[in-house]
RNA sequence: GGGCGAAUAGCUCAGCUGGUUAGAGCGUCUGCCUUACAAGCAGAAGGUCACAGGUUCAAAUCCUGUUUCGCCCACCA
């Protein structure tokens, strides 16, 4: 017998031990079965996981662990990415509050420090994903900055140089003066900001030239105005010069046909160094480029002596200062505009020229367009389909070189002697080009997705191509991870996937919704808004967590996450405990043997039919009598297996939040509330009880399976307590819902019962008779379904809390019972005495409001020729059935209503 | 500027391909410690499905427009 209550601690330290002392985690590699691989997003290692994790884990374990149970061979493999600023950051924030400084020390001293750190917060990563309960193969873990990975990228690196896809070039890059380093287009997050709008004059000999900006600060680097060559006014003035406030230089007017003549004054300043725009129209009119502003955020010497070391926003201030003190400046808007910002820090990106690595990502673009237009690769839900498709025809090349240390060093060797680089897989000791030793390697290092790209298969093996994992478990199945990384992560998986394997990385790309906190802001560490998933384990229980957030979570919609929600899964879980309690109770007290042995081979037992087959097909063991099925028996087998029908048809729908309420509402309410208390009648009474015992272990049993996925450490401990269990649960097999076990006729059975169970509890609660008192119900029914009645009696008297049950055609009403009409038949509750007339006239009469009305809109709609002419007939019969249903429900009302008034 | 999503009970949300009386959990009200569970049981109240049109015999559901909120994208000087 189990105790009385779960403890959630205990038993995750229980089966935790057991699944990994049994290597149930790891898949059989030599296996003819088919394979369900899924690769985990690897989350950032300095991090420390937040509850979206949570979710994004919990949907992976629990389709790891259906699949698993139906029969496929799965495997999960876990892993953490490097993720090099915010590592980098961390860790030189850390050393900061040591005293120490990055600036200090050697790169591997500074390294030897970021690895250090990176072991500790690698073991709280594994820890919170070991809680909760996450079916990992730790043998195949992989890091994205270890050493078969550096070997991945290099060779990718170096395979994409060698085709031209890789090249190195001076180009207007995103700056993050804060962490000194480039970043990619996808790394600048664009804030709505309120700013101003400075209209400046350049004095020219040739008419009145103002520009419109919003960083005057540039102009110290401008070197021309363009205007719209469309512009038929200005067009005029190409070739003049104007002149550069402050600086004095003398700047060409160009026209570019970027210019849109309808925005600001029409003219536009010229900054090729520190705008994307301008630099590419210095390019095309071969203008000078003239950085102003350095890598650390602050003005250059070119600047000007009086600017030269100002920070970038101070020195705005200042030049606007200048120039109205010089007259220069016109007037200046309020202006609200986008700014760029870097989305690990927050600082506002410079524009900056710079020299830097990028991959050209068109040609890699093609074929991973193609593959998801054909549908080798599907998203769910289906529109995140456009998002990645309008991204990929619109791609632009990717800055992959990083001014870091923390990361894989860029594989190119610069000569002193000559112009040469050497780009090699080995470090190389001699220059590729003269053949001397005077080289030295990139300082730079790539970025982040640079490695994680190759995710899918670079921890099977790769660069290897014969590697066994590789062949087995390549492409993997499904891909489960936040809309937010379609482009950074999604996108190049299929590239690279595409380039290096040549085949896709995944069939499925499953987009989870974003968590959110209660006011709706994205659970992130840097807010520090989300709760430490191991406080919430201890507090609710890791089952308890999973199946709430799963349920919560429509596929791709956000969840707004508030602790308290956790209550419905903590309470079901006790629901689930503490039903398993009755039904162990019950078996532990029955003396009589329930089942004989195990059906081997050697008896050559096949499954027989009914219960007896299914018993011993779903747990492979004979019963030691012949049951004899009570209707709600067949009621609730047939309810089971429609729930683990639709469960199955969930999963495959990739409707995760509907398993988890579909066996939700199956176990609390249909076992639970009803057929658990229909048994008691059997329990508790005289009588042989082993069959109703058997089918409460089955029905059990077979929940249990069902919610192994979703609530994986209850369930387990409960089916380690259950007599006819074996094996841990991910080694049983998903119930499927058989449909022979459907029963149309117990299910029918049941809603007349449940329809006169409730009618006696309602007239019971608005006439208030004490729970102990018990009442005649009599009801009035044709004698067919009077036998159905009379022969649920038992369970109808103890669930109605009834004196006793009389049923037939002859029933009748007297002045002072409450009665209730259902279709064709009446239930009276003779309560003389106890009815007050005026409250039952009142009931009464409420009744038959709402009768008549909805009588009467069945009426206006069959009176309609067009709706019985062009409705589908099934749809016409069903309304034909429910007037005649209500016309006889009302007939009873108004019999019933005409009783009370005949005194009165 | 372009695109996408959302709007249903006091709160959080289900409602799949149109078809009985629009559901659940929480909260509220009433009555119950009934020998699995008060983290529970039984009952009840509570909704013009954002708004306006349209398609249809029939619309919360499909179409168009509007409003509000949120997200993404864009060379928004």
């Amino acid at each position: 017998m189990i105790e009385k209550h779960f403890d959630p601690a205990a038993a995750r330290a229980r089966w935790n031990r057991a699944w990994e002392a049994q290597n149930l985690f790891r898949p059989d590699d030599a296996s003819a079965r088919e394979p369900f691989v899924i690769i985990l997003p690897p989350p950032n290692v300095t991090g420390v996981l937040h509850v979206g994790h949570v979710l994004g884990d919990t949907v992976q374990d629990q389709l790891i662990r259906w699949k698993k149970m139906s029969g496929f061979n799965t495997l999960w493999i876990p892993g953490t990415d490097h993720a090099g600023i915010a590592t980098q950051k961390v860790v030189e924030a850390a050393l900061l509050k040591e005293g120490k400084s990055r600036a200090d020390m050697t790169r591997e001293e500074f390294l030897a420090h970021a690895w250090t750190w990176k072991e500790h917060h690698h073991a709280r990563i594994a820890e919170q994903m070991r809680q909760l309960g996450c079916a990992f193969d730790w043998t195949r873990e992989a890091f994205t900055l270890d050493e078969p990975r550096s070997r991945a990228v290099r060779e990718a690196f170096v395979r994409l140089y060698e085709k031209g896809l890789i090249y190195r070039g001076d180009y207007i890059v995103n700056w993050c003066p804060s962490c000194q380093t480039a970043l990619s287009d996808e790394e600048v997050q664009y804030d709505e900001r309120d700013s101003s709008l400075w209209w400046i004059r350049y004095p020219s000999a040739h008419g009145e030239v103002v520009v419109a900006t919003t960083r005057p600060e540039t102009m110290l680097g401008d070197t021309a105005v363009a205007v719209s060559p469309d512009d038929a006014a200005k067009r005029a003035l190409v070739g003049k010069t104007v002149t550069l406030p402050i600086v004095g230089r003398e700047l060409p007017i160009v026209a570019d046909e970027v210019v849109d003549r309808e925005f600001g004054s029409g003219f536009v300043k010229v900054t090729p160094a520190h705008d994307a725009n301008d630099f590419a129209i210095g390019r095309r009119h071969a203008l000078p480029s003239i950085v102003v502003i350095d890598r650390t955020g602050h003005m250059t010497p070119e600047a000007g002596a009086e600017f030269a070391g100002l920070d970038r926003f101070a020195a705005r201030k200042q030049v606007v200062a200048q120039l109205e003190r010089d007259g220069h400046l016109v007037k200046v808007e309020p202006y609200r505009h986008s700014v760029g910002t870097h989305d690990r820090c927050g600082t506002v990106i410079e524009p900056l020229l710079s020299r830097q690595w990028f991959v050209r990502m068109q040609p890699l673009a093609e074929p991973a367009v193609r593959v998801v237009e054909n549908d080798e690769i599907t998203f769910y839900p289906p529109r995140w389909r456009n998002v990645y498709m309008s991204w990929m025809t619109n791609i632009r090349d990717w800055c992959v070189s990083r001014q870091l240390w923390w990361g894989h060093r860029i594989p190119v060797w610069y000569c002193d002697d000559c112009d040469h680089f050497t780009v090699a897989r080995e470090d190389p000791s001699v220059c590729g080009g003269c053949g001397g030793g005077r080289i030295r390697q990139d300082d730079d290092v790539l970025d982040t997705w640079f490695s994680s790209w190759l995710w899918t298969f670079s921890p099977m093996g790769w660069p290897d191509e014969n590697a066994p994992d590789l062949k087995r478990y390549h492409p993997t199945s499904v891909l489960v991870t936040g809309s937010e990384i379609i482009f950074f992560w999604v996108a190049r998986m299929i590239m690279a996937s595409l380039e290096f394997m040549g085949e896709v990385p995944f069939r499925h790309v499953f987009l989870t919704g974003i968590v959110r906190d209660g006011i709706g802001r994205k659970m992130s560490k840097s807010l520090g808004n989300s709760p430490d998933p191991l406080d919430i384990i201890d507090k609710w229980g890791t089952d308890a967590f999973r199946f709430t957030l799963s349920m919560l979570s429509p596929p791709g919609k956000d969840v707004f996450f508030d602790e308290e929600k956790l209550e419905v899964g903590r309470n079901f879980t006790n629901k689930v405990w503490q039903a398993s309690r009755l039904v162990l109770g019950a078996v532990e007290k029955e003396a009589e043997p329930l089942f004989g042995a195990a059906a081997g081979e050697e008896s050559g037992d096949q499954p027989g039919g009914g219960f007896a087959g299914a018993w011993q097909e779903a747990f492979g063991s004979t019963l030691a009598f012949e049951p004899e099925l009570a209707w709600e028996d067949r009621w609730i087998l047939s309810a089971l297996a429609r729930c683990a029908a639709d469960s199955n048809r969930c999963y495959e729908e990739w409707r995760l939040n509907d398993v988890a309420s579909r066996i939700y509402d199956f176990f609390w309410h249909d076992f639970c509330d009803w057929y658990l208390e229909l048994a008691k009648v059997r329990l508790y009474g005289e009588g042989d009880r082993r069959t109703v015992l058997a089918v409460l272990l089955h029905v059990l049993g077979e929940s249990i399976r069902m919610l192994h996925p979703l609530m994986p450490y209850v369930s387990e401990e409960i089916w380690a307590a259950l007599p006819m269990a074996s094996g841990l649960l991910m080694e049983n097999r998903f119930p499927r819902g058989n449909e022979t076990s459907l029963d149309a006729e117990a299910e029918e059975r049941m809603r007349l019962m449940r329809d006169i169970v409730t009618s006696v509890r309602n007239i019971r609660a608005a006439y208030h008779v004490a729970p102990a008192a018990r009442v005649p119900v009599r009801v009035r029914a044709p004698e067919e379904r009077a036998a159905l009645i009379r022969n649920a009696a038992d369970g109808i008297v103890r669930l109605a809390g009834a004196a006793s049950l009389e049923a037939g055609p002859e029933v009748a009403k007297e002045k002072g019972d409450a009665a209730t009409p259902m279709g064709d038949i009446e239930v009276v509750v003779p309560l003389r005495g106890v009815v007050d007339l005026e409250g039952e006239r009142a009931r009464l009469g409420r009744e038959r409001e709402k009768t008549q009305g909805e009588l009467a809109a069945v009426v206006a709609k069959l009176s309609n020729e067009a709706f019985v002419t062009r409705a589908k007939p099934e749809v016409v019969e069903r309304e034909r059935e429910r007037r005649a249903r209500l016309e006889t429900e009302l007939a009873r009302l108004q019999e019933s209503i005409g009783l009370l008034g005949a005194d009165t």
